[in-house]
DNA sequence: GTCTATAAACCGATAGAC
DNA sequence: GTCTATCGGTTTATAGAC
């Protein structure tokens, strides 16, 4: 790993990035996988830069400290869940279909970035205890008002057992679905949509026989 | 390991202390409380000793090293998990008992030891790399087999809606349930008894009414 | 945009006095 | 059982050459 680097200088060109920011976003793909398999402080900067081909010192052209790097992988990411979420609630025509959206969008974000959301996942004490990532938790509670006003309007009109309080009920369904990204395999057997199917079966008729 | 009865019939020891030094049970309590809230890695042996009010040099004449720390804490864990859940599936009359008991268990497990379950929660990924904590990916395996156990022979007696698949109602219970222990709040209004409690109405009956 | 070289701080761990 | 003192290694980050 630790032979000729110059050589891959070469190989990044050969993809035609014509905006500086092509090789930003290479760097942050590479950061976010190394960051969600192996956890942002047992990354080091070195080891990014190791896979990127470049020395560690180079990194900082790019960016002004490792934290930049988390921030802007984070920033991105909760950004595009809200409008995502936002759109399907919107669009829905009952609470029942608003929260089966909800809950086939995050098997399919999942899919599609699984890194984000393994690094939203497993990093919550991280996260939670620095300022500077204040802005996840901001972006978290928004995320958690539109669930609940699912959950509370399905209450509401019949369509979800007004027995169960929206706000547990809120919980088990984002840590069941949301956990799902440590173990599940995108080009695995079980494709999110079908995960999806089988969540939704268990969420909507329940466990026992009748 | 925890319990030896032995007679060590020194009077002067009020509470039960075990093969270990008081002293030694003290500092394992306060390294699990710092380790589970900010994380194994962010915590430094300097932490630990500046809760425990001595030098960080005096913490390794309790312990060899911090990865000793975390893996005694650890190996009781677990033992205590496996004990338990075995006992409950041995002495359960029906899958659906047997699931209740898992269930309700579980959320008194996160209540009485919060720091070690959080723990073995979030370091996932450190516990899986590191050749060291092999034991904890073994014993994990031993739990599964046997709540799946529970859920084919509940499938199998009719118990259980048998279309839904035994493993991924695993998961989804499993990351649901223990996920708790992220917001649980052992002084707070809803108890770990009434948690358990919704908890089973959403497994056993579903979200939607009929 | 990357490399060379290195600063400054921090970390886990050790040796020996008391 | 704790303290004093410190070692060797690692980490993030910087300055300047090319």
């Amino acid at each position: 790993m630790a032979t000729t680097t110059k050589g891959d200088a070469g190989a990044a060109r050969k993809r035609g990035n014509a905006t500086g920011s092509a090789r930003r976003a290479q760097l942050l793909a590479i950061a976010a996988e190394m960051f969600a398999s192996r956890g942002y402080t047992q990354t080091t900067v070195r080891d990014i830069a190791d896979e990127a081909g470049i020395l560690s010192g180079s990194l900082y052209h790019h960016f002004s400290s490792k934290d930049e790097m988390l921030t802007e992988i984070l920033q991105e990411f909760m950004g595009s869940l809200l409008r995502e979420f936002r759109s399907i609630a919107e669009g829905a025509d009952s609470p029942r279909t608003a929260l089966d959206g909800l809950v086939r969008s995050s098997f399919e974000i999942i899919h599609r970035t699984p890194h984000a959301v393994a690094l939203y996942q497993n990093e919550a004490n991280f996260l939670g205890s620095t300022p500077e990532f204040a802005f996840v938790t901001k972006a978290s509670r928004e995320v958690e008002r539109i669930w609940l006003d699912v959950l509370r309007a399905g209450a509401e009109s019949g369509d979800f057992r007004p027995e169960l309080d929206p706000t547990t009920t809120y919980r088990f369904i984002r840590d069941g679905v949301w956990s799902t990204v440590r173990w599940y395999n995108p080009r695995g057997r079980l494709q999110h949509g079908s995960l999806a199917d089988q969540y939704l079966a268990m969420l909507d008729g329940g466990l026992l026989s009748r």
